[in-house]
DNA sequence: CTAAAAATAATAACCATTACTGTTTTTAAT
DNA sequence: ATTAAAAACAGTAATGGTTATTATTTTTAG
């Protein structure tokens, strides 16, 4: 893997977190400022390199972009189901029996990454106790 | 609601289990046997109507499509990573401590529905010891 | 039987992502 | 420093799953 300017950019803006789990549209936008002429395919070529070795984390979601993360500590991701927003949910406080699922399933279970749904802050204070907007896809 | 033959079939399908977490276009395929004209629009339609109203259940996963299950009981499910397959997981054997996640993302959990990774008895067999091909997207 | 409401088939549009192509950048060896 | 091969690039086309649109047909209530 060679070096280049715009995989650079791409991973500074990860790390710099100025937007916490971006997508990849995200990053595009924002390395764009440094790199007017960067295209969308480069950055998806570069986060995709980067997650598959490792530097960065890529977090896939059910019904929408993936996202981007500079942690790769294992961890559990919380999504609001109303802005899209999400945010880390530490790994300790999901539990995972393992050894029964692989017992009863046949499986073997590859304990992977898990995404839980809700209402970031802003969201719940926003609408409630208004019925939210459905926006389910 | 009005009735309509063509959701009938889709839900006799469902209920059938010849397949036992059909995506849309698996849906589509079998009752086109029934109908042949039904287009896949149709399908859809009628497996986010029923989604919506409770009659069955619509499973999200990351990157592949949306299947759907005649059970509605709450459950969670794991697919295997190599061929797609997905099985039900009993919900009493994931534990998610919903108040400590609430305490400290302060989000509002909807302790939604969760889909592990695995792999399935035919694709373990069939794998292992080699290394199973890499079909992440 | 009839008219309004709902559902349909067919097709176009959509969005996130990947694939392709000809050009430019990076690298390692001269 | 020069150069040639490898890698990365920008731009664009293509893909796959899904939703939206539209004109026609089916269902239902009166």
């Amino acid at each position: 893997m060679n070096y280049s300017r715009q995989r650079e950019a791409i991973l500074d803006f990860l790390r710099s977190m100025k937007v916490k789990h971006p997508s990849a549209d995200v990053v595009y936008v924002n390395v764009k400022k440094r790199f007017p002429n960067i295209s969308l395919g480069t950055v998806y070529r570069n986060l995709n390199l980067l997650a598959d070795n490792g530097t960065i984390a890529k977090v896939k979601l059910p019904s929408d972009a993936d996202r981007f993360d500079h942690n790769t500590e294992p961890h559990f991701h919380i999504i609001c189901e109303n802005c899209g927003q999400i945010e880390d949910v530490g790994s300790a406080l999901v539990n995972i029996d393992v050894v029964s699922i692989e017992k009863l399933s046949g499986f073997s279970v590859n304990a992977g990454r898990i995404v839980l749904k809700g209402l970031c802050p802003a969201c719940r204070k926003k609408l409630s106790p208004i019925k939210r907007k459905d926006n389910k896809k």
